[in-house]
DNA sequence: ATGGGTGCAAAGTGTTTGCAAGTAT
DNA sequence: ATACTTGCAAACACTTTGCACCCAT
């Protein structure tokens, strides 16, 4: 592995991350990048983004159409509300025998499993009283 | 909802979908599509895969990077190997109860989730032996 | 000083859409 | 005959890449 450097731009990128907690997408890392250092462009986002993510310091997810990026963190599941394309952690137990029961019952090498809820969230569901 | 045709595009493609077991990506249907009607467009293919979707005949499933298309059947879980990208069926019941749990816990409307394994399939761990 | 990183624009994927012609009903 | 569907090409959305310049080490 090549040494790294630790740019301005990727600690921004990082920290952006570490931040917030809505899993943004690398369009919305971007947006709030640019607004901190206007000359910042997309390439640097996202050949950031999949540093990052070779080095374990952030998580990326595929959802439902983009990819959503959050700081590592014990592994969890994910809900997605349908609606307004918000994510929220779940709050479920990940369960780890399930790799080793789909091994056993396979033969696969099982390394992880991820789980997407999907639904309307209660701000939705708020709106859709009206 | 419009009266639909069946055309011989809509069901060569139905029909492929429902012939293979692997999970095939939208460009995969079109290569077997066009190897039996060599004037299919990609557009046909892609706008009928969107129609069966909505009609419920075929299942759309997005797992690692481009989406995965298959004929319905009860609720089940995926297995993507990382090597290959092959895509099997997992043999692990599907939990109805999460979806409950996770309602209870958040206030959601919870219609769905999605279940995905990796790891390594047993064909490319043949391979790794050599 | 050196080689990894940046910004820009162009190129790549995968998917959708406008339109004129074709076809299932 | 009607209006849904097709094939083509162009447009889209998202992401990667080539290149000359820049800057962290």
């Amino acid at each position: 592995m090549k040494l790294q450097r630790n740019t301005k731009q990727r600690q921004l990128i990082y920290s952006i991350i570490s931040n917030r907690h809505d899993h943004p997408t690398a369009e919305q890392i971007y947006l709030e990048a640019k607004s901190k250092n206007a000359k910042i462009s997309r390439s640097t986002v996202y050949r950031n983004l999949n540093i990052l993510v070779s080095q374990g310091k952030i998580i990326q997810t595929k959802l439902l159409t983009t990819d959503r990026f959050e700081a590592v963190a014990k592994e969890h599941y994910h809900f997605v509300c349908s609606k307004c394309d918000a994510v929220f952690d779940a709050p479920i137990d990940y369960n780890q025998t399930l790799n080793n029961s789909l091994a056993e019952k396979t033969g696969f090498v099982v390394l992880k499993h991820r789980l997407i809820f999907e639904g309307i969230c209660s701000e939705c569901l708020k709106k859709a009283d009206n």
